[in-house]
RNA sequence: GCACCCAUAGUUCAAUGGAUAGAACACCAGCCUUCUAAGCUGGUUAUGUAGGUUCGAUUCCUACUGGGUGUACCA
């Protein structure tokens, strides 16, 4: 425990008594930070809360309280006050600042962390794109939410798995390989024939040869396909004639497949690699999409479930209070919600996981209900071992206001595209001078920060309007400005390291508002983990940066006083924090910019 | 129709039931012979409506208004 954690332990311990003494039979004590600095650094407002059960005045249980608590003589604090209507507010001293900062210099990376779920395990189920388009900004949003999910839970204790599905079979995949095997011939002397496609391998273009992207080639090549089989009934035949003989384990059909399948991994790795994501498993549909019936069997049997008159199975999900739903089709084929059953009870089993985490968007709430309902209904896990973690959609921002994406309007905005938009205004506008090879790696960092953060900053169940324009300028209350505040920090501690000058925490009155706020890291990393939303750190590391900004503006550093060692020690804690606050938001520092 | 989600300044976003609702962008006026001006300082602007619970409500409950999503054999 750091010293700051001690210190709100035993002030907790000290109220608890007080009010158990005064008959509160078990009371529960918050502590705060006010609002304004005027009203102290913690406060309580235990007195107002059990006013009324105690059937006494808040003013005479506050200043008991307070008489109680300076009776103990606690080191590190200066004062304790009354303020009305029954706060009581404690001031801490000089000896309280240097605590912290010998914590968070002690700790580093390390600072803010916790057990809070020591020994469990969870999986966490995030971004699982489609093969056959290029993501856009809300699988971003997806990946950026499950991965600082990841991070906060490991940061917090727990053994974490990320894991993905990957839809690569089924009608879709079939438009797909149409589109290639139709639209991406060189000339045409080539027959649109699998057979021919076979043996005449290089009479079809490749992503590099017409300087695509692989995904968004793999776009190009499922649009066209999808657009033909909407327009052509006679593709449409030959469309689920592939996914037939798909299912039939037909080779120059699964050699296909396997062909363009490459590509959409191709693009997907690419991008996500980029943006810095995890999987330690993908579960690929080809592999388990049959699995699912033997559940539904199961529930069969055991009346869990009931057999209509055509032949499809139903749920009974009245004792859950949900709608029910149909787990087979009539001819005996697997829905989607026929596969989750099998892939859930094949976590449970492979992870032996306590937790299970779906990041899914929101369109898909019901569904998740009926699964998580389901599952528990056939003994596969309790309702209180699935989460999902919803978040609201990324829409554009337009001169007439928010606007949902639509590739029927083409306002999708792909990832890569906002990130390399993003990285042209930096390098065109403040790294145009730079040395070009450290301006490029740069403005990589730089626009990746500024995109992520300006996801990442917006409470998870918000919608976001994403102005492009805004998410790529670099002022204000943006990534870049952290990376700013750090980089700038480091510069200052580079040219003391080179002077060699002392960094040591004393107990002086100087930058102490600062300082205190880093006490805080460790609550901002538990409320952000609690409610799975990273937006508590992003929003925490603005005001911290702004804090110091502040202070850098009215005072200078290394000014060669006695307090230097101290604003120093200061100044390195502050950096420190920043980084471990990126880190947990995926963004990567720059020492220099 | 029913269910779920959302509503804060001109705009984009904050605010574990707490004290005077915070930032940023935009606009205006200032600050580089001093540690990185991608920065700092100052100025104008907001809780959709009506009730309820509470010592105290942007936060919880109810109704309404407005926007979004979903609603069984699609994926």
């Amino acid at each position: 425990m750091t010293k700051n954690e001690l210190l709100n332990a035993k002030l907790k311990q000290y109220l608890i008594e007080y009010f158990k003494d005064l008959g509160v039979k078990s009371p529960e004590i918050n502590l705060e930070k006010p609002a304004l600095s005027e009203h102290g650094d913690i406060t309580s407002n235990s007195s107002l809360k059990y006013a009324k059960e105690l059937g006494k005045n808040p003013f005479v249980i506050a200043n008991g309280a307070i008489d109680y608590l300076k009776a103990k003589e606690i080191a590190e604090i200066a004062d304790v006050k009354f303020a009305a209507p029954g706060y009581i507010n404690f001031y801490l001293n000089s000896k309280y600042v240097e605590d912290i900062l010998r914590d968070v210099i002690a700790l580093g990376n390390k600072y803010g962390n916790n057990d809070l779920f020591k020994g469990e395990k969870w999986v966490i189920e995030h971004t699982s794109p489609n093969p056959n388009k290029a993501m856009h900004l809300g699988h971003l949003r997806n990946n950026l939410i499950g991965m600082s999910i990841t991070r906060l839970l490991e940061f917090c204790g727990a053994e974490v798995v990320c894991d993905s599905v990957d839809n690569n079979r089924g009608i879709a995949i079939a438009k797909l390989m149409w589109g290639f095997l139709v639209h991406m011939k060189k000339n045409d002397r080539a027959q649109t024939s699998v057979e021919y496609w076979h043996s005449h391998r290089e009479e079809w273009y490749n992503p590099d040869d017409i300087n695509q992207l692989p995904d968004v080639f793999v776009t190009n090549c499922y649009v066209m396909g999808a657009t033909d089989f909407k327009n052509d009934s006679s593709v449409e035949k030959i469309v689920r004639d592939i996914v037939v003989k798909w299912e039939n384990n037909d080779i120059l059909i699964r050699e296909l497949w396997a062909h363009v399948l490459k590509y959409s991994y191709e693009g997907i790795n690419r991008t996500l690699n980029r943006v810095g994501n995890r999987w330690d498993k993908t579960w690929h549909e080809h592999e388990h999409y049959q699995k699912g019936k033997e559940y539904v069997e199961l529930g069969l049997t055991s009346s869990i479930f009931t057999r209509l008159e055509d032949g499809a199975i139903l749920t009974n999900l009245t004792d859950y209070n949900l709608p029910d739903t149909i787990l087979l089709k009539k001819d005996g084929t697997s829905l989607y919600i026929t596969q989750d059953i099998a892939l859930t009870a094949m976590k449970k089993e492979l992870y032996k996981a306590n937790k299970l985490v779906w990041v899914i968007g929101p369109e898909q709430s019901m569904a998740m209900k009926q699964l998580f309902a389901v599952c528990e209904q056939l003994g596969v896990g309790k309702l209180n071992d699935f989460t999902h973690v919803s978040y609201g959609y990324v829409g554009l921002k337009t001169d007439t206001g928010f606007k949902k994406m639509s590739s029927r309007d083409g306002t999708v905005v792909l990832i890569d595209d906002v990130i390399d938009n993003a990285k042209n205004k930096i390098l065109e506008g403040p790294l145009k001078d730079r040395n070009v090879d450290e301006a490029i790696e740069l403005a990589e960092k730089l626009s990746l920060a500024a995109v992520k953060f300006s996801l990442l900053k917006v409470e998870r169940t918000q919608d976001v309007a994403f102005d492009v324009e805004k998410a790529t300028e670099m002022q204000g209350d943006t990534g870049v400005y952290i990376l700013y505040t750090y980089a700038r920090i480091n510069s200052i501690l580079r040219k003391a390291s080179l002077a060699g000058f002392a960094i040591e925490p004393q107990a002086v009155d100087t930058a102490n508002d600062i300082v205190k706020k880093l006490a805080l890291f460790g609550v901002v990393v538990i409320r952000s983990v609690e409610s799975f939303s990273a937006h508590h750190i992003a929003q925490f590391l603005l005001q911290l940066c702004s804090d110091f900004n502040s202070w850098y503006n009215r005072e200078i550093i290394l000014d060669g006083s006695m307090d230097q060692p101290h604003k120093l020690a200061a100044a390195k804690a502050v950096s420190q924090v920043i980084k471990n606050g990126l880190v947990l938001l995926g963004i990567d520092v720059v020492e220099k910019m």
